[in-house]
DNA sequence: AGGAAAATCTAACACTGCCAAATTTCCTGT
DNA sequence: ACAGGAAATTTGGCAGTGTTAGATTTTCCT
């Protein structure tokens, strides 16, 4: 992706439409460096990247003005539209590159998690999730917010895959440990014939390779982790002063002890389980 | 509210400032009924509130346009600006009047729900949120999506008391048939002290009087919901089909279950807990 | 050097929210 | 009954937006 060539506009009538395939991530078979011309787009490109991810920190995406992009990159609006043929477009890369950051967070929060911590790695990658939202306020209402028009996400782009990679770093640290049979055995209330099948083959999203009644579970917890974020961010919950934190711990601690108590204890109860133990009565 | 009297152009230079009060509801000792240029000014505010609506339900609030209204009601954009100084407070308006319609929604789905259902009343309204955001998913955006640019919830505005409606019927419905005693020892991790004492005195939204924890568990259960509403209008779920339904329901019958389980029990149980049983073992 | 493609520019259209002043409509006090 | 005046609406315009069309320059390859 990231190369329409010149955009809508039917300048250079006689297109050649030869080298625009994938040039930014090198996925040719030749490692050979890319041509000049492709090096100075790309620079191009992330340089228009950059600049506009500026103007979305600053000042939200709502006033992301393709306008305001060129004026501070020194070049006429029309240059970018060489570029991107559509401001939706440009939104649509940013969006794709937010969800990779956010995702990169989190992993980046559990990797550095003190391997001692009295936290549940869960709660780390919890909180690395609320922290990143409260960074990048803006960037995060770019992701979760009012969908952009006629934005739909694009199944096998690159978004989804940032999404794979941001479920699977939950999946694992709330599952992770158990045994494939505990977690069929999770005590849910019975799912219905059909969403079981079709939880069992979910084509992607990374969730196919966990039982149904478990995926049921991580859904939960992925409502109510996000649910949380999303009210402070967007100003719902700002009565609670900077009390917050606390807060969002709490309720994530409290989650995951009611998740792990759905958990048959069975043949084993390897590390991770004791590790992540939430300092909540077990189960008698 | 609702009188901004001539926008903020200074046209008609000497303003008298005299009945600019509130006109719409009848807030004034006398019963009087109103002047008749006063009702025909309210009838003019609801047509345009009417059409403004309209036009988000068919297109969402960001293509909200004043110009469209003025076309849809024949006339010119400025005599819009004479009843609402800017797009801005019209929007306010109309997520005043989504959260009023949305609190509505809830209540009516829990005052209608069947007297003996299976379900417990919790659920129902938590189906009467999500329903009422399936059914007006551009007004929901409005609501929950990104802020709009400078708005803040209006402290003590209209809106916060539709919030505080709103969030009472889950607190009722949640943690109704349970004696203070039980609630203030829920099975919680323990709170800061300031912690609790910010949830102890919480000046508005509602939330005052509910002990400490009982609350924190309340803003979870909120975040849980909210946040599985969310991801599922907003499109992020979309890869469950049309099974949403029952994981939604499956969810708040699990957290219900879950939350029901940290409330002792204690001198007695009475019959709402009863009614709400969420058909999990008891704690033994 | 020549030629073609890549990249950029100028000019313009249709749209937006908003401001200022002139103008009509209609109520009200004398 | 009529004049004064406030309420309500209109015309005209400004600055900003995304987008398109066509002309023009820059850059690279042969």
């Amino acid at each position: 992706m990231l190369d329409f060539p010149h955009s809508t506009h039917n300048l250079c009538p006689r297109q050649g439409g030869r080298r625009t395939v994938a040039n930014m991530p090198a996925e040719e078979n030749a490692p050979a460096p890319p041509t000049l011309r492709q090096r100075r787009r790309a620079a191009a490109i992330q340089e228009i990247l950059d600049a506009a991810e500026r103007h979305i920190t600053d000042n939200g995406p709502a006033a992301l003005s393709l306008r305001a992009i060129a004026r501070s990159l020194g070049m006429t609006v029309q240059a970018l539209y060489y570029y991107f043929p559509s401001r939706e477009t440009l939104l649509t890369v940013l969006v794709a590159k937010g969800y990779d950051d956010l995702a990169a967070a989190v992993q980046n929060a559990v990797d550095t998690a003190a391997e001692d911590s009295a936290l549940p790695r869960l709660v780390v990658a919890a909180e690395g999730y609320r922290r990143w939202a409260i960074a990048n306020p803006e960037r995060f209402k770019l992701l979760y917010g009012t969908p952009l028009r006629d934005y739909a996400a694009p199944a096998g782009g690159p978004t989804t895959e940032a999404v794979r990679r941001l479920s699977g770093v939950f999946q694992r640290e709330l599952f992770d440990g158990f045994t494939a049979a505990q977690l069929a055995a999770v005590d849910t209330l019975v799912l219905s014939p059909g969403l079981r099948a079709h939880l069992e083959q979910l084509p992607q999203s990374g969730l196919g390779d966990l039982p149904p009644p478990a995926t049921s579970l991580l859904l939960s917890a992925w409502g109510n982790l996000h649910g949380l974020v999303v009210l402070e961010v967007f100003g719902h919950t700002s009565f609670l002063g900077d009390h917050q934190d606390e807060i969002f711990r709490t309720a994530m601690l409290n989650m995951l002890g009611d998740i792990h108590r759905r958990i048959p204890v069975q043949v084993t109860k390897p590390r991770a389980a004791d590790r992540m133990k939430p300092r909540l009565p077990p189960p008698p």
